[in-house]
RNA sequence: GCGCCCGUAGCUCAGCUGGAUAGAGCAACGGACUUCUAAUCCGUAGGCCGUAGGUUCGAAUCCUACCGGGCGUACCA
């Protein structure tokens, strides 16, 4: 029996008891995790089903109790009050848990959906005048393990990003250059190309307080760039480039990667054309003064502009080219738009103007908000400078690893230090975001927000590499069937419990798109573990029957983990 | 002004489609390394769940009002 059905054997059960007894056929009745007080696997509610059967909870749940049959997994079930409590027989419990996750392996838990769906999912999405930030890096961290999950789920995924590479803010930063660049290039900075770009917006943004003229000069830059000017365009792929090229090397750092990428460049006259027909069909207006507007007052949203009086496009206007595109190419079932939260009117405004304009599958898209990440002196600013670089926090995070790693009691040499330096600090960054629940403003304080102890990335994968030590110095990989007779501890109780909630945890995190969820569990699984590993020896245990068994739950534990920190991102070591 | 989001332990957060005694981590205090990795474990202390009403057998959870914080309400993105 696979852990995934035993939710509904039980349920399916119940009802016909109630069916039966209380003559109330469809109840609504789901199983949860009973309080930790209660020694049982699953636990039920009845309170539900007393109201649609018209009794007290009580009396349901004690005749479920009395009339539930004795399936050759089950300990017993008692009633406590309203709840039904079940108990697993331990070897049952064990068994399946084990089993099921060594054969999984790093797949453990992952629930293919009843549908597989094409999902598309923006996230990322930066300009291309400045580095990337500690709010680039929640965003990017969310939409992978975004990605992951809904992987998990057995869905098609597909990870999309849209660069904006077009506009005044770009038209800045070339200023800027041409102002103050003196030819210097990244190469002979020795510097990346997004910051070294970025050094210039810096400077244009400086420098516009006593040379006003700056933001005329960035103004007709805009418009020479929009004719074709080709010293313009000249000057504009240069730079991309190289901001390209840096973005690159940041996020293979993160693990980033995109199926589908879109520039602003190339689809903002696509949203110009989508206006056209907009107001061709009578439901964009134009105005006298020349703008193309919508009215969605009757939406409880204001009247919005589409396209500018001098005909040139806003930022909706190139939104909608690039959901046009993306159907035109992949007709998903659903696109999920990984943006912050400041653009929650932005969306409304945006699936609204295109269901109007007639796209019937506006309703398959979905903005997936999540909240600012504030430094102690309050919101960062990029024009100010004021922000917490993302390579930069890379680097301080490696470097706080390699310093932990000098006192430990592991040596690792050469290249292996690096980069596990490298994945420990990754790690802290990524679990520090992740365990925060998307809609939630993240406050970084960087000096107490990534350690490496208690509820962290290090937690996690420190777990991991105990288990991979262990099943080194056993010399031997369990196998599902192995025997798991002896297992009888609460602790190791404990820990199988938390490794038969894993699946429908990961299942809920994914259907609520909230890693947190993951997370969350993940720690609490590592937890029991090592609850378990301090209470009880595994490879000079009592008997080798019960070395064995205890070896084959901390592999299954180390599946569990795995599964979870690879959808988190987070990469399992097998040393630290 | 209007709209959306958030107020839970000193700090950072779980729990929120109502349900069993509100949980973790950090910080504080006290313990555990000749023994499978102490980046660990065990324990102590810490709460009018922003406030006031309401709905309910039952409210941190749902509703209303208010208070506090954030974001938005651009021919910025």
């Amino acid at each position: 029996m696979k852990i995934q059905d035993l939710d509904r054997i039980i349920l399916d059960e119940i009802r016909a008891i109630i069916g039966r007894e209380f003559k109330c056929p469809t109840v609504e009745i789901d199983v949860s995790i009973p309080p930790e007080n209660v020694d049982a696997e699953l636990a039920v509610a009845c309170f539900p089903a007393a109201k649609q059967a018209r009794c007290s909870p009580g009396k349901i749940a004690s005749t479920v109790a009395a009339r539930f049959g004795q399936p050759e997994w089950l300990d017993n079930v008692k009633a406590a009050g309203p709840y039904l409590n079940f108990r697993l027989k331990p070897d049952a419990l064990f068994r399946m848990v084990i089993d099921q996750s060594l054969s999984e392996r790093k797949r453990f838990g992952h629930t293919p959906d009843r549908e597989s769906r094409t999902v598309l999912v923006e996230y990322s999405s930066p300009n291309t005048n400045k580095p990337l930030h500690l709010g680039h890096i929640r965003n990017n961290v969310l939409g992978m393990a975004i990605i992951n999950l809904l992987t998990a789920r057995g869905h098609r995924v597909i990870p999309a990003t849209i660069l904006n590479d077009r506009g005044i803010h770009i038209c800045k930063a070339m200023v800027g250059y041409r102002r103050f660049g003196n030819g210097r290039t990244p190469d002979s900075e020795g510097l990346k190309g997004d910051h070294f770009v970025g050094r210039f917006y810096v400077a244009f943004e400086r420098e516009i307080q006593a040379h006003p003229e700056l933001m005329d000069e960035a103004r007709d830059m805009l418009r020479d760039w929009e004719s074709g000017d080709p010293e313009v365009r000249n000057l504009w792929s240069r730079m991309n480039g190289w901001v390209a090229g840096g973005f690159d090397r940041t996020y293979r750092r993160m693990g980033s990667r995109f199926e589908l990428v879109q520039y602003e460049s190339e689809t903002y006259s696509l949203g110009r054309k989508v206006v056209e027909q907009g107001l061709a069909d009578g439901v964009l207006q134009r105005r006298d003064d020349g703008s193309v507007r919508i009215d969605l007052s009757d939406f409880g949203l204001d009247e919005k502009i589409m396209l500018r009086a001098d005909g040139t496009s806003v930022y909706i206007t190139q939104d909608l080219g690039v959901a046009v595109e993306r159907f035109q190419k992949f007709n998903p079932d659903r696109v999920i738009y990984i943006v912050g939260s400041e653009q929650i009117y932005h969306f409304r405004v945006l699936f609204e103007v295109l269901k109007r304009l007639g796209y019937g599958w506006a309703d398959r898209c979905r903005h997936l908000s999540y909240g600012m990440v504030y430094l102690p002196e309050g919101k960062m600013k990029s024009r100010e400078g004021k922000v917490v670089d993302a390579d930069q926090l890379m680097d301080r995070m490696r470097d706080m690893a390699l310093e932990v790693m000098q006192s430990s009691a592991i040596e690792i040499e050469g290249a292996d230090r690096l980069e596990t330096a490298e994945a420990i600090g990754l790690g802290a960054i990524k679990y520090f975001i992740l365990k925060v629940n998307p809609m939630k403003d993240i406050h970084f304080d960087p000096r107490a927000s990534l350690a490496f102890e208690g509820a962290t990335g290090a937690y996690l994968q420190y777990t991991y590499a105990r288990i991979q030590s262990m099943l080194r110095k056993a010399g031997c990989r369990p196998e599902p069937g192995e025997n798991v007779g002896g297992l009888e501890s609460p602790e190791e109780i404990a820990l199988a419990r938390s490794l038969l909630w894993y699946p429908n945890t990961l299942r809920d995190s994914a259907e609520e798109l909230n890693p947190s969820k993951t997370a969350g569990y993940l720690f609490e699984m590592a937890r029991n573990f090592n609850t378990f590993y301090h209470k009880h020896r595994v490879l000079d245990a009592a008997c080798p029957t019960l070395r064995t068994a205890r070896l084959a739950l901390s592999a299954a534990a180390a599946n569990g983990l795995e599964s979870g920190m690879s959808i988190l991102g987070i990469q399992p070591l097998h040393r630290m």
